[in-house]
DNA sequence: CGTGAGACAATACCAAGGGA
DNA sequence: TCCCTTGGTATTGTCTCACG
């Protein structure tokens, strides 16, 4: 039997004779006449090389062939059903999905920990599995289906995609506290004077690089990290100063949080999804969860 | 035991719909 | 437009069973 051509109605065909003993029978509930029902059993013979029935005085009686094939067949029908007729709602409490979110370490800092808590309460056998991954993979990564949600200030995710603003979070400055130089007042010259980290999977380097050049003014980075938490430590051990919003700060130790002397607007943090998840209703739900999180 | 009626599967033929 | 597939109606073939 070649799979790629099997008319797979004629699994229906087969468990319905099968059920019946009787092709007329058989007939009426699959919604077909005796003769096309007498057809597809013909073709099922043909498919299958084996009468698969043979007429007797108590009915069509199923060959040993029919009565192997009745198990995994009647399986297949009862998966598809399943999948067919899946409700439409999203039962918390019974679901077992894990939901994969993009992540920035900032975000696992403030979204995770309130995120979780409400999951635990509502679905409790639900799992969260935090991706951090480089903003290119982002969109593919939503696209496919890997990732069921992406939350951050990310701009660059546009066609194809829904959002929602989740919280805004304002800049802030890191130093260490024995700063030679580096005190509450913090003004600009100061952090023209200073050294820098930048951290690469964030947008306040670019929004201080864009402040910057329309002052004509410059600074000194001499360090790149691809985290806010390590920029953070790095921080605390040297001279440096680094720009961060202010949540991820939250657990900075031994550094001052100082304001950004420069004129950029906070991050507006967001959740992303693609349109293949718009309404699926486990992700709609995940979504309302996050949005009736409070961050402030 | 032969015969006719009824039940049921199979076949002949036609129409509709979809793909090349 | 043609060809193929599928399902419909009409019909035939086969089997069983009751009855004389």
């Amino acid at each position: 039997m070649n799979i790629k051509t099997f008319d797979l109605n004629l699994l229906r065909v087969f468990d319905a004779i099968y059920a019946e003993r009787n092709v007329s029978r058989a007939a009426s509930v699959a919604g077909l006449s005796q003769p096309a029902m007498s057809n597809a059993l013909l073709r099922l013979r043909k498919a299958c090389s084996d009468a698969l029935f043979v007429r007797t005085t108590g009915g069509m009686e199923p060959t040993a062939l029919a009565d192997e094939l009745i198990g995994p067949v009647r399986q297949a029908l009862a998966i598809l059903q399943q999948s067919l007729e899946r409700p439409n709602g999203f039962e918390p409490k019974a679901s077992e999905r894990t939901f994969k979110i993009l992540l920035s370490d900032a975000g696992e800092g403030i979204v995770l920990p309130r995120l979780i808590s409400a999951v635990l309460r509502e679905a409790p056998h639900v799992r969260i599995e935090a991706l951090r991954r480089p903003n290119d993979q982002y969109q593919q990564l939503l696209q496919s289906g890997e990732a069921d949600l992406a939350i951050g200030n990310l701009a660059f995710l546009k066609s194809g995609f829904y959002q929602q603003r989740l919280f805004g979070d304002p800049y802030c400055c890191l130093a260490r506290k024995r700063h030679p130089f580096i005190g509450p007042g913090f003004p600009l010259q100061a952090f023209l004077t200073a050294q820098h980290v930048a951290v690469a999977t964030g947008n306040a380097d670019d929004l201080v690089e864009r402040a910057l050049s329309k002052m004509r003014a410059k600074r000194d980075v001499i360090l790149r990290v691809t985290h806010y938490h390590v920029a953070a430590d790095v921080v605390e051990r040297s001279n440096l100063v680094v720009t961060v919003p202010r949540n991820a700060a939250r657990n900075a130790r031994g550094v001052q949080i100082l304001p950004v002397p420069l004129s950029i607007p906070a991050a507006d943090v967001r959740q992303f999804w693609h349109r293949r998840a718009h309404k699926d209703p486990a992700n709609q739900w995940l979504r309302g969860t996050l949005a009736k999180l409070a961050f402030d």
